[in-house]
DNA sequence: TATTGTTATACTCTATAACTATA
DNA sequence: TATAGTTATAGAGTATAACAATA
């Protein structure tokens, strides 16, 4: 199943190449994906890479990453969550999540409460801090979005949301 | 822009709940998720957390992940090809690049051989095993790809990919 | 001077296992 | 006994910087 492949080595490109028969090519334009074009991964990861790094440099200023984000933001719209929902509910290891919000409380973004129905649970809520800072971090967020909107179209945007819906 | 959140908090949900005022929720299937409904990011993020964990689980026995298939991938379609090239065709890092072929090169399924035209350089090759392997991890990675279509389509999956495909 | 491959370091992320205090 | 939060560890993955050999 090798694929008919889309090496298209159109052999003499503009560029330099390796011209006296030694065996090393190098012109990167040139090079196939063979198999790697049909799979959905690739291209996915490929665009996470993409749309990763223009988050994480659209708040760069209010050093938030994504991750970070997510948390905030469910934090916010579910006051009272414990740290296994929050955990839950983004896919995120519950172990992980502990000095995620280490780092959020001691920004004074987030406050971990002492559960009274359960005393080994915390109950999460923004400080009055994190909820303007999240109102703030949404408006870049907001900004990011935009930014993937010129990349990939307005429309093609709206459809890959749609594609996707079933894993959020 | 706190926009109006889909946090549908149907009050008596059938499972259980933090009954006595004390503010804890716990509800998993309860937890909107506010503005990373509306992130591409978000759902890319979890669909590519998705389509790995298979991608790793249906090639498991043959011990080759992604980002191993996707450099012997491309070694195979374009032979003699530099680690500087590999890399940057694929985005990944060449420092990192140096221990994916030292692993792949202890099992057999990749050789460097010094350029004569380069001596800095190595081409990159296949060995008859590592060719005959690949093969065999294609018809996996196949396998890989129909359980994506089953997961969101054969449509969705083509529109994806033609979606997505400026940024292979 | 610049580039290739390499080594090293650090930080993020994922995946576990084990511990404690509760339930 | 099971669960919530914590701590610790190990392996990927990402991002750098620096070095030797070579261009």
């Amino acid at each position: 199943m090798t694929a008919s492949v889309a090496r298209t080595d159109t052999s003499t490109s503009p560029r330099k190449r390796a011209g006296n028969g030694a065996a090393l090519r190098e012109d990167v334009d040139d090079i196939g994906l063979d198999a790697l074009v049909g799979h959905a991964g690739y291209a996915v990861r490929r665009f996470q890479l993409w749309i990763f790094q223009d988050f994480i440099k659209t708040l760069g200023d209010v050093d938030i990453r994504p991750t970070q984000y997510s948390v905030l933001t469910v934090i916010g719209a579910n006051p009272g969550l414990s740290q296994m929902a929050v955990a839950k509910r983004l896919g995120i290891e519950r172990a992980r999540l502990v000095h995620l919000l280490d780092s959020l409380e001691q920004r004074r973004l987030v406050k971990r409460i002492k559960s009274k129905t359960d005393r080994r649970s915390h109950a999460l809520h923004l400080t009055a801090q994190g909820d303007t800072a999240l109102a703030k971090f949404k408006r870049l967020a907001a900004a990011h979005e935009r930014h993937v909107e010129e990349k990939i179209g307005k429309a093609n945007r709206e459809q890959l949301l749609q594609i996707l819906a079933c894993f959020t």
